[in-house]
DNA sequence: AGTGTTCCGGAACGTGCATTCTGATACTCT
DNA sequence: AGAGTATCAGAATGCACGTTCCGGAACACT
């Protein structure tokens, strides 16, 4: 390797840009922003990553690998089950008062940006339904097979709904509706799941 | 009035204009766009509505005299009950086959676009997040007292829940998520409904 | 030190945007 | 018909955008 030495570092840059697209939308997050905000040459944001698009699937993909992962990995884990869903439930319902206040979920987001157009046609968006309505089947599943749950539970329907709760969750989270009505509804959802559980152990 | 006649028709122009929106978003629908398809010249449109954002807001406005009201208009109606709510979960649930396929709700893409920054100073955003939550508590509130629920169902917190679904169901229905996803969600969404039911009536 | 390569800061380019302006057109009223 | 007014179609304006280009600066190697 020769020449002078990179003034920024790849994962950070990802990672800021990442926060930036979360809370302003891709649209609206310029080329002029994204310099100034990420400390990142114009010149070496074009080389590193070829297009504003390009950052954007980059950003997309680290989403995906870091924060699904840490919000969803539980569940997709063998051996998850009610405890994980509980637990993700309670922890949106209390995300309005986070980090994520105002924000939402940066693929939430996208997907409602983009509409069914794919952004950078690597199928993000349909890979992200897939992925949350996938963790809460397993975790369901492992549920089920453990006895946990009522035998007669449809763990498809189920994963869908706790699916569309989430999503939902998402958009109030992003748009600031009240804080009330964002832990009540996980709080009934929470309850929904409890409901759930087999009478008779 | 004296002068040229108006070639154009303001209801028209606003109906249109919430489709376009709605399909598109308010940032990636240009000027240009408005005009082509609204068939008002742009010196009208201008004159009409003041600006592009103008036309947003009485979009919004429509959008929620026309569609929110259809949709959650009959629970908000006293004597609404179980029924009321079933059926527009009913609705939504098959939405994704129909007219909303790829579009979603205008007010629920303006939330996710807008994020906490509210769009034109109106509070379109948060009254719709009050509206929905809303007609859910009028609808379950009417059902308590008419004895189709249990008497220990938390009806705020069952409304909130319900928010949460239907919004999340916008979010899958704009994205085009797999029809089985949005089609189960319902389904699981109305069978939680039933199971408020008085186990004894 | 000198040379070649890579990166930086910022100017520059072309495009598309929201908005305004202009001359022509179509209508109402006398 | 003629005067006056409101609307129309499209050009013009000014700005912000994504992207490219350029001269200088910093590093690795001889």
């Amino acid at each position: 390797m020769i020449g002078r030495k990179k003034r920024y570092d790849r994962d950070t840059v990802v990672n800021q840009a990442m926060g930036l697209f979360r809370s302003r939308g891709f649209a609206s997050t310029s080329a002029d922003v994204l310099v100034r905000e990420l400390g990142i040459s114009r010149h070496s944001l074009y080389a590193e990553f070829g297009s504003k698009q390009g950052l954007f699937d980059a950003a997309l993909r680290r989403y995906d690998e870091v924060v699904l992962e840490r919000n969803f990995g539980p569940m997709e884990r063998p051996g998850s089950g009610l405890v994980e869903v509980r637990s993700l439930l309670a922890f949106f319902g209390a995300a309005h008062a986070g980090p994520a206040a105002g924000r939402g979920c940066l693929l939430c987001n996208t997907a409602v940006e983009f509409g069914p157009d794919d952004p950078g046609g690597q199928g993000f968006v349909q890979a992200y339904f897939s992925r949350v309505s996938s963790a809460f089947r397993v975790a369901l599943t492992g549920a089920a097979q453990r006895g946990e749950v009522c035998l007669d539970v449809d763990v498809d329907a189920e994963a869908a709904l706790l699916t569309s709760v989430v999503l939902g969750l998402f958009v109030m989270i992003r748009a600031k509706a009240p804080a009330a009505v964002i832990e009540q509804a996980a709080r009934a959802a929470v309850a929904h799941v409890d409901r759930l559980e087999a009478a008779a152990p």
